[in-house]
DNA sequence: GTCTATAACTTGATAGAC
DNA sequence: GTCTATCAAGTTATAGAC
């Protein structure tokens, strides 16, 4: 209690370095291995230290691999939804396939450890929160360009939201694939809904 | 060896019964648990035998389950297959997404079962398997309507495997979901990109 | 604060009784 | 042919030494 006045930010400095370099080796771990073969003790190793160790900055296992999959999500929702606000709302659809697209070919560890993650999700996860973000973009974007709303955004969304998905997971097999050409083909299938 | 002649008949008769029934409960397994949780004991359990005696139909785990993918595989390229010949070469595509998307919503514990292998798909496997039929349906119905074949079949295949995917993962989560007027949806989308 | 040592359990697989 | 009993190796997690 007494040290914690001068303590506090140096302890906390080498705690979140533990959990930060935890966070990195968990998903290194999950993409190359999947889920299964992140365990406790291949975590502890990567780490270069024990499973015990791992235990003392996080509380269980699946907290680890929680951390992990949030840092993962966060870095992508934050660079989409930075590049969707600062397109105009016509062409918000179009920007969000392009940074989803971007991101995920420029953080391919990051990809995999979403996808093993949505996969592997055993129970409490809302599947709408997949889907809803574009469709409303999707929406938006019928309006602002003089049409109307009624069309199922939804059905649109999930179809897209699954190109992408393949788009980038033909890329984690083909490091050659032009990622960028066929997120353009996608927009040009989904640009084709959006006129009125 | 001499029980053989009389034999054989009758037993082979069991060992498929009980083959079936493991190739049953794995995939009810697969797709209620996931991969991970489809364990020996849980397997042994749920067919109402011993560990030991599952290892004495197959060889190995591995094999339990790599049988148990490849019962769901083969009913559903068998199923597609056949609405795919039974459509002239123009319409290919769309029979393949029609079909494709209603063998998934009539049989979700194979579905779950062959998305489980595709991601949990450690090493061996090719991923072109996946697009290139699709792929070679798009350039045939190109040229069958006049066109050249000459657009990105690949891309276009890829994307349109994943918005089906992705169609038949919503119905998983949501019962009440269309994926029949999805389908139609995405074949539309399709469409679009078939005309000369 | 960090680690050693170990607990408590599950995994896949085998040997041998019946 | 089928099962009991057992195996070694893996899993997560905890208690307590330092």
């Amino acid at each position: 209690m007494t040290r914690k006045r001068e303590g506090t930010a140096e302890l906390t400095l080498i705690e979140r370095a533990r959990r930060a370099q935890l966070i990195e080796v968990t998903i290194e771990l999950v993409a190359d291995r999947g889920y299964g073969g992140a365990s406790l003790a291949a975590i502890a190793e990567r780490a270069g230290i024990t499973k015990a160790a791992v235990l003392y900055h996080f509380p269980t296992k699946a907290a680890v691999v929680r951390a992990a999959h949030q840092h993962a999500l966060t870095a992508l929702v934050g660079d989409v939804a930075g590049a969707v606000e600062a397109a105009d709302v016509a062409h918000r659809p179009a920007a969000y396939v392009r940074s989803m697209v971007g991101h995920l070919r420029e953080h391919p560890r990051h990809t995999r450890m979403i996808i093993e993650a949505m996969v592997h999700d055993d129970g409490d996860h809302d599947p709408a929160a997949r889907w809803r973000p574009l469709a409303e973009l999707v929406s938006a974007a019928r309006v602002a360009r003089g049409g109307s709303a009624d069309i199922d955004a939804r059905t649109t969304a999930i179809i897209v939201g699954g190109g992408i998905d393949a788009i980038v997971a033909e890329q984690l097999h083909d490091p050659d694939y032009d990622t960028a050409a066929a997120a353009e083909r996608l927009i040009e299938m989904l640009e084709a809904t959006l006129s009125p």
